[in-house]
DNA sequence: GCTGAAGGATACTCTCGAGGTATGCAGTCG
DNA sequence: CGACTGCATACCTCGAGAGTATCCTTCAGC
């Protein structure tokens, strides 16, 4: 088809007169004059291949197929600004998707609040939740397919940007009835002196294996396991195979058959951590990254961080 | 809002260049060059008011805010053609709403065949019925109210133009047990010498009255009753009333007590008229009126009428 | 680390088309 | 029957968009 091209301001113009059925004030409204007008529906009545107005000298009448292109060019118009609106809301960061990554455990507390508190602020923005372990998050952020992490230290500085984003006590777990449950008070990590204990794979829980290596430093504990996950450390020491360090929060699992105590202070730790609260889990995302939609959800991550701050630890 | 205003062209060089990823290639599928591509894209974006693309020398990528306008623009388009090819199509008469005037006796043989019809061959066509006699339907013609009147004649011809699309004999209708139900064959006038009939209204059923008396013309025959309607006349009959002259097409009202017969030949009709069926119903439209759509109506009701008139009269 | 190539942005020119002014022309009303 | 209303046409002017030439940045490969 060699029709000569549609154009918006055809449309804009069509509009104005189907709605006047009249050109002189059409024209006005569109803040030009009548003849150009004119011209400009003629070529949109060529290019449509339709006679579209009935002109008389009394006025004008919309034929039927006019009409018709009238609704559609309505629809034109409200898709179009649509398309504007929308696609501003996403630039701004209010509109879009988020990939989140977070760990199992460490998302219990935070997670659950984040996300309503997400659909409340950001209503149009759709969060894709990841589940990863620390190692898997910052290979997902370097390669694009996730905005935020939610993840335990250390990163590569270099590479990749974080914000403490909660805090919470370091925790034992003990099977009901085992020794230490009869000590009053935090444990000290002469407590567990010979003690069968459940640590963790220093590669793949690196982060809960250091904490607990640093808790027993000095002690004399007997490591019988080491573990990746809090959860399968929480369910060994149900059965009884021995007593692990995990976080606070994994008292929310809901395992049974075991006692929760709390720890003396974890020192040595980087110069901006809580002994009292030594596991910490940080928001991460790509150095140099940030757009509007990350920092805007960053901002409730935090949000949320510092609201669950001042609520009981457990 | 003074952002510059979209333009239909920079939608299309945005769609291009999202597709191709690459300015060149979409500047060549555009049988452009590649800078004035560039500038569009950016009218584009000052206009829409967000980066739509992340330029890099090593091609494009479509930021979250230009996917999401790329898939208004895709819509904007569709729609814009569904116009374009809507409007077309009810200038063609392929699509639309006629109305159709029809008289409610007239219509048992005629209208279901033609809507079925109409279904089939113009099914974007939407038929709005309107239930009239002829003099309502003239006037919904002269007021463009109707498109099509399916009506008895005669009619002004300066004003409407018309055509016979059936006719049909006229019978009698007798009650049961009258003693006209006795006489074999075909019944004459003078069967009727001194019977109790049943006419019509000169003015509102004009038609039938005039073909009442055409036929009773020489006749003895004592009129009791006037009616309007054909349905008035058959149920007068089935009480006994009186007997009265209705189109073969009766029958069909399907009233109890009643015996339909035959009549002889009506003379006097106009011209083109066949006495053994006097009775005609005419296709009526404004004269100067035609449409492309109407035009397209009307073939399809002499098409139907066509292959009504080699089936049975009654 | 330097050099060349790829690819988008910019500068400048030209042309076509959109808009403005003046006027024509047809239908309607007093 | 003339004047008015209202859309169409003629002609002119100017600006937006397209083309050509060139620049700038970045990445690849030696």
């Amino acid at each position: 088809m060699q029709s000569p091209a549609l154009t918006l301001d055809q449309l804009r113009c069509f509009i104005a007169v189907a709605e006047e059925l009249h050109f002189g004030r059409a024209a006005e409204r569109l803040t030009m004059t009548q003849p150009p007008l004119s011209r400009q529906i003629q070529k949109l009545e060529r290019a449509v291949g339709a006679v579209l107005m009935e002109r008389s000298n009394r006025g004008v009448t919309l034929t039927p197929a006019g009409a018709e292109f009238l609704d559609h060019a309505y629809r034109v118009t409200k898709v179009l600004e649509q398309g504007v609106e929308h696609a501003r809301r996403v630039d701004a960061g209010m509109s879009g998707t988020i990939d989140l990554g977070f760990t199992a455990v460490s998302a219990i507390r935070l997670l659950g609040p984040l996300l309503i508190r997400l659909a409340e602020e950001l209503p149009e923005v759709e969060v894709v939740l990841h589940e990863g372990v620390t190692g898997s998050q910052v290979n997902g952020i370097r390669r694009g397919e996730l905005a935020l992490g939610l993840a335990r230290p250390p990163f590569d500085g270099s590479l990749i940007a974080s914000r403490v984003v909660a805090r919470e006590p370091l925790y034992a777990v003990l099977p009901v009835g085992h020794p230490l449950t009869a000590v009053s008070g935090a444990l000290a990590p002469q407590d567990f002196d010979g003690t069968a204990m459940i640590s963790y794979h220093p590669d793949q829980a690196r982060y809960f294996h250091d904490l607990t290596v640093r808790f027993l430093v000095n002690g004399h504990a007997r490591i019988v396991q080491r573990v990746q996950q809090i959860l399968t450390a929480v369910l060994l020491a149900s059965t009884g195979e021995g007593v692990a360090l995990v976080p606070a929060s994994a008292t929310a699992l809901g395992v049974e058959g075991v006692v929760y105590k709390p720890l003396h202070d974890v020192e040595g730790g980087h110069p901006d951590s809580d002994p009292a609260r030594p596991v910490e889990l940080h928001a991460i995302w790509a150095r140099g990254g940030m757009t509007p939609l990350r920092r805007r959800v960053l901002r409730v991550v935090e949000e949320v961080s510092a609201g669950l701050s001042h609520a009981p630890t457990a």
